[in-house]
RNA sequence: GCCCCGUUAGCUCAGUCGGAUAGAGCGCUGGAUUCCUAAUCCAGAGGCCAUAGGUUCAAAUCCUGUACGGGGCACCA
């Protein structure tokens, strides 16, 4: 209807005014649809617009415009108002297009056809250390429903987790692995204070026993000696000298336990994440970015080089240097620390390279709001290693609080006094958590109430829509009509204010997925269906449904087979079901 | 000090490429159910859109300054 609009729109505006100095094509003709009924459905500011480059009084404009605008039975009616805005009225009948849409692509209505563009998100990318916290699940959700929402949208998409398994970490990972383990044996020995300290590592260490028995305890008493021995060395240092002498004692079977520890603590996550409904298909492990195949230098080493030879690359107290400040970044990067070890910074020159060698359109990255200041450098390495950086999105999540019983709940992660996920998950269920997580802005503050979201009243609003689902799903049990003779039904018969509202807001829904996932805007999905499941309750209690008149039931519940089709559809996007009953 | 994000009703927050009289929920006041799920609905009160300028026919929306709040500024990951 808009395009429809828009197109007589453009002939009567070139018909009138185009010449030697005046051309239509240059302007975007807007059209909008009104909040106000008396301003009828549709309107235009083209005349607004136009006004100074015609130099005339936009209601002139107007007034021109409308006496060639032909109506016919759809639209009914065209006039000028206010400033020079031209209103559009519609028939009643013209609304119920879109349910007959709805019924014709049911659980596709609202998806674009693809457009063969490929988009990379990466998101969660949590250090493999231990099980994920509720700091992770905004971060996980956003990903999660954006990744469907542009796969609605007709994108291919390939959700990643990049898996921190390099460095100093790991090593710290694997040797919390050893101590517990050696626990099972001598409950003497002492978790170092830089180690990982939750019980999760226990029972891995139990797994390892059941498969390893004490092969990698028996004849290694070094080790033990070297944990209850009276320290003078710092933590850190005395930390690296355990690591060293675990590396020496274990020899290769080190790997084993730096494999064992990183694939137990993998399964961990993926199983969380999975029972959060968030599934990543690809899982790229940081250190592939160092293999050297067949010779061939690493990825690293041929981000570095490709660097240097772009000559962005120096060498400064032993260290290497990548020129950032070169493109706008506060200072330069190091990638190749003085001792010889790579930053984690390096690995993500080399990762992003790679992302874009893949040949995706675009590559999007969730952050938390935290990493901010590092944006700049990886652009700066992109732009150095020319790359194109539009391509190159990165959406940063604010820190979301748990709220309970009115305050908010207080964690430290130093001490493992966090709340882990699956926690969340037990408490409020998978489903409210995503609500609740996606339903604000990204960049705002979120104040996560786990009262609420465990309330079943529609002072919860996820309660509130799933219920106008259950209580469609009701009606239309009850009334056992089938589903093509609601096609035949007379739709002109929806001609109530509530029920010429709810075709419009339906109307919307495309759109809706569309903006949504173009600008990166979950939440909008959530008000949408909140203002959708509002204006049914309203209907709900001012008409009956089940009623004699067969023509006017048949086109009541056409309309509201129409608003359990865009709930499912809208919660479905959001990784929510929508229950026949509640 | 520099950089990023925010500031809208008592509270928590929406607000479409700038559009006509700025919205919702909670809370407050008063109502609705012999009937399709009251897990619901209806009505009322509640606003200098932080602040000062600027751009525009038109600004909560765009630009600049100021105030307040959150975050970031490693040879960490």
């Amino acid at each position: 209807m808009k395009e429809k609009i828009q197109d007589s729109l453009k002939g009567i505006l070139s018909d009138l005014y185009d010449n030697s100095d005046f051309n239509v094509d240059q302007y975007v003709i807007n059209i909008q649809e009104n909040k106000e009924k008396e301003h009828g459905d549709l309107a235009s500011n083209i005349a607004l617009i136009l006004a100074k480059p015609l130099k005339k009084q936009p209601k002139e404009i107007a007034n021109e415009v409308i006496e060639q605008f032909v109506v016919d039975k759809d639209i009914t009616k065209v006039e000028v108002a206010g400033p020079g805005f031209i209103n559009f009225f519609l028939s009643k009948s013209s609304h119920g297009e879109v349910l007959k849409d709805i019924l014709a692509h049911k659980d596709n209505f609202g998806k674009v056809q693809s457009n063969n563009k490929k988009i990379l998100i990466e998101y969660v990318s949590s250090n493999p250390t231990g099980p994920l916290h509720v700091g992770h699940g905004r971060g996980a959700v956003f990903g999660s429903v954006l990744s469907r929402l542009l796969k609605e949208a007709g994108f291919e998409v390939d959700e990643e987790y990049y898996v921190n398994d390099f460095g100093r970490q790991m090593n710290i990972l694997s040797t919390s692995l050893w101590i517990r383990y050696a626990q099972l044996f001598d409950d003497q020995i002492k978790m170092i204070k830089n180690g990982y300290q939750g019980d999760y590592l226990i029972s891995v260490a139990k797994k390892l026993k059941e498969i390893k028995s004490d092969q990698f305890y028996k004849d290694k008493g070094i080790i033990s000696n070297l944990l209850n021995s009276n320290r003078e060395l710092d933590d850190e240092t005395f930390t690296d000298l355990l690591i060293d002498t675990i590396k020496t004692e274990l020899d290769s079977n080190f790997v084993y336990l730096r494999n064992f520890a990183l694939d137990e603590i993998i399964d961990l996550i993926k199983k969380d994440l999975i029972d959060f409904g968030v599934d990543h298909n690809k899982w790229f492990y940081e250190s592939s970015l160092y293999q050297e195949k067949e010779g061939a230098e690493s990825k690293v080493d041929k981000a570095i080089n490709n660097l240097k030879s772009n000559k962005f690359i120096y060498e400064k107290d032993d260290a290497i240097w990548f020129k950032s400040s070169d493109f706008g970044d506060d200072k330069d990067r190091v990638l190749r620390r003085s001792n010889g070890e790579y930053t984690y910074f390096a690995s993500d020159v080399a990762y992003h390279l790679d992302k874009y060698d893949r040949g995706y359109d675009r590559v999007i990255n969730i952050w938390g709001s935290d990493h901010h200041g590092y944006l700049p450098r990886v652009r700066a390495a992109m732009e150095a290693s020319k790359r194109n950086i539009e391509k190159l999105e990165v959406v940063f999540i604010q820190f979301a609080n748990l709220i309970r019983q009115g305050k908010k709940v207080t964690m430290s992660t130093r001490s493992g006094e966090f709340i882990t996920l699956k926690e969340l998950v037990e408490e409020v269920t998978s489903e409210a958590a995503r609500f609740f997580y996606i339903n604000r802005k990204a960049d705002q503050h979120l104040d996560f109430d786990l009262d609420l979201a465990k309330e079943q009243s529609k002072d919860n609003p996820l309660y509130y829509i799933q219920y106008a689902h259950a209580r469609i799903c009701s009606v239309l049990r009850k009334s056992d009509v089938q589903e093509d003779k609601l096609n035949k039904c007379d739709l002109a018969l929806l001609d109530s204010d509530k029920e010429v509202e709810i075709q419009k807001m339906l109307k919307q829904y495309p759109a809706l997925i569309e903006r949504a996932a173009l600008s990166s805007e979950p939440h909008l999905i959530c008000y949408y269906l909140k203002d959708l499941a509002s204006i049914f309750h309203s209907y709900y209690n001012s008409e009956k449904f089940l009623v004699e008149n067969q023509d006017l039931m048949n086109s009541r519940l056409y309309l509201l087979t129409g608003v359990k089709q865009v709930i499912s559809n809208g919660l479905s996007v959001l990784g929510i079901s929508a229950p026949q009953e509640m």
